[in-house]
DNA sequence: TTGAAAGCGGTACCAT
DNA sequence: ATGGTACCGCTTTCAA
């Protein structure tokens, strides 16, 4: 009975049948004991016996085996295009994870990069999650949502821009974020207003929304709002503070804190006063905007929390039959600093 | 019970067994066409009425049911605790996922924050993975491994500060970049250094090695070395920067650039003058970090790429035989601006 | 060219 | 207190 199980990499994975007969005892029972099913009363010798056996084979039960008996699982799918940088983005990940590890559900980032819609939830369908939270990276479509629902999901959360038909959708409206930036700068008296536009891929869906929000807001107030593309390094940044005169700009928005950053000491370098002459604002309210002199000025992003996102799904999982619902989270506000 | 009409979100889920039915052929007839199975000729009629049948169903395969049939995944799993806030960190996530997408693996992040070495290490196992690409979070133990192996992973990789038995182990030893900070300011003329320990969780595997470095860096050249802890906030640092005189250091390695920077500012504020008199050098050679004045000094550090990571995955899952290999892949240098 | 049937690993009902 | 067994959904021989 004491054969050493080392050495052998070939060996097959032990199933629960293994167990069994190593215990001398059925797999019914291996699974009662080894799932402490109360509803059945397995001896305690016996259980004893099937849990050394289970101990020696070194046997790990077979989760696609078991949730395919069961016909449902715990799994919720949080697909991902990229993994965003920021410090924001990755605490509220880190939440959602506990959140929902803690209410018993098991999260489960799917890298989805490359892939188009319907494609995406065919792929993410096949993994019968019981809940799919999508980030916004991957545009998800009423099709795909349907696609989701039919293969079983309960619940098909969005949070982006723009509502999805059939999903809840959290609404985080990126275009309130450039108008709130952009009204701010005409409250300090700018006029001539530059949007910086991130040339990095997979900032689109996030950038081309404020720049909207931004012309909307400079449209009430008769303020001109300018396009620039910026990429994060120093030369690009440079070569943008070198035309700056000629574009004739008096305030910027840079997109969020790191770009605003970038582009204030290229500025600064480039001999322009910064907010004497151009003032700039970002966004997330990071902790390194405060270091610079002048102090970045900013804009507070409401984010939901991952505590709050995994008891809507908690929620939504219960109670399917409660239909789909659009929320408008955003809440943005300006910080005055020095910068603006 | 009774409960109202649910609107179609109860009626079950399609099988094959459904498509077959509606297209008038059997399960396997509908396996093979929606396979392309090569080795079967089915008739184009046959065909299109199987097709045509599992899109007005919006059939998705099972891919748990599909799994278990096969005997095996494709599934490489990266356990994750906390996901790491850094640029670098995100954008090696970002390579290796879509690396090993394009080697037609399926990267499934696994979020384990909270379990305990062999636990986790069990969690892993149920779902039989591959492959397990574990990033030093989470502490493998030899055992750990051993049952990922009998669950039938063919590559048990870590990247982490010490090689993990029976794992294929890519050592980066954290230490390194202590001890190349610290010589860095002892070669810049400094005797007592501090070592800023961030006190934020999850940091500790990290940041102990790095000051076990510069202790062993220190040790070479008599000068002192003096850990401080610091939160990532403001008051934490002001605090730190009042007392600094009574701590007696004439320079300090602020663990990374952003530390360092929320430091080198606080030093300033409190009228310290950086690098007259503290030397701050940091890690992580952020672009922010060149937009202080001075500019940043710190520990540019080789992070193996995504791309090579995958290869190797692939290599491993290949050919499994070729038993575990201890690879060193730390590489730091000192990169001297002007906080140094 | 197609279908019947045997599993893959677990779970849970129904006997004993 | 246990064991036998019929599934879950899919793939893949082997026959027809």
């Amino acid at each position: 009975m004491s054969q050493p199980p080392e050495q052998s990499a070939e060996r097959s994975v032990p199933t629960s049948a293994d167990v069994a007969r190593l215990a001398g005892v059925s797999r019914a029972t291996v699974s009662y004991v080894l799932n402490n099913t109360t509803a059945v009363r397995i001896s305690e010798p016996t259980r004893r016996r099937v849990r050394e056996a289970a101990e020696v084979l070194g046997y790990v039960p077979h989760a696609a085996a078991r949730s395919l008996r069961a016909g449902h699982t715990r799994m919720v799918l949080l697909p991902t295009a990229h993994v965003p940088a920021g410090p924001l983005y990755s605490r509220f990940f880190n939440e959602l994870q506990w959140a929902l590890r803690r209410l018993d559900y098991t999260a489960v980032q799917y890298g989805s990069l490359g892939l188009g819609g319907d494609e995406a939830a065919r792929a993410w369908a096949e993994l019968r999650p019981v809940a799919v939270v999508s980030l916004g990276e991957v545009a998800l479509t009423p099709h795909g949502v349907e696609v989701l629902k039919r293969s079983g999901a309960k619940a098909v959360i969005t949070l982006g821009p723009r509502p999805v038909e059939g999903a809840h959708s959290l609404v985080m409206d990126q275009s309130e974020i450039g108008a709130c930036a952009v009204a701010h700068l005409v409250e300090r008296g700018r006029r001539a207003i530059g949007v910086v536009m991130p040339e990095e891929p997979g900032m689109k869906i996030f950038c081309e929304p404020r720049l909207e929000g931004a012309r909307r807001a400079a449209a009430g107030d008769g303020a001109r709002v300018e396009p620039l593309p910026l990429a994060y390094d120093e030369n690009s940044a440079a070569a943008l503070a070198d035309r700056w005169r000629t574009i004739g700009l008096d305030g910027v928005y840079a997109y969020n804190d790191q770009y605003a950053m970038l582009l204030m000491r290229a500025l600064q370098d480039a001999g322009i006063g910064v907010p004497a002459e151009t003032a700039v604002v970002g966004a997330d309210d990071l902790l390194l905007g405060k270091l610079l002199r002048p102090r970045l000025s900013t804009v507070q992003i409401d984010m939901v929390t991952g505590q709050r996102l995994a008891e809507l799904v908690d929620r939504v999982v219960r109670d399917p039959g409660a239909g789909p619902v659009t929320q408008d989270l955003m809440g943005a506000r300006a910080l005055r600093r020095e910068s603006s």
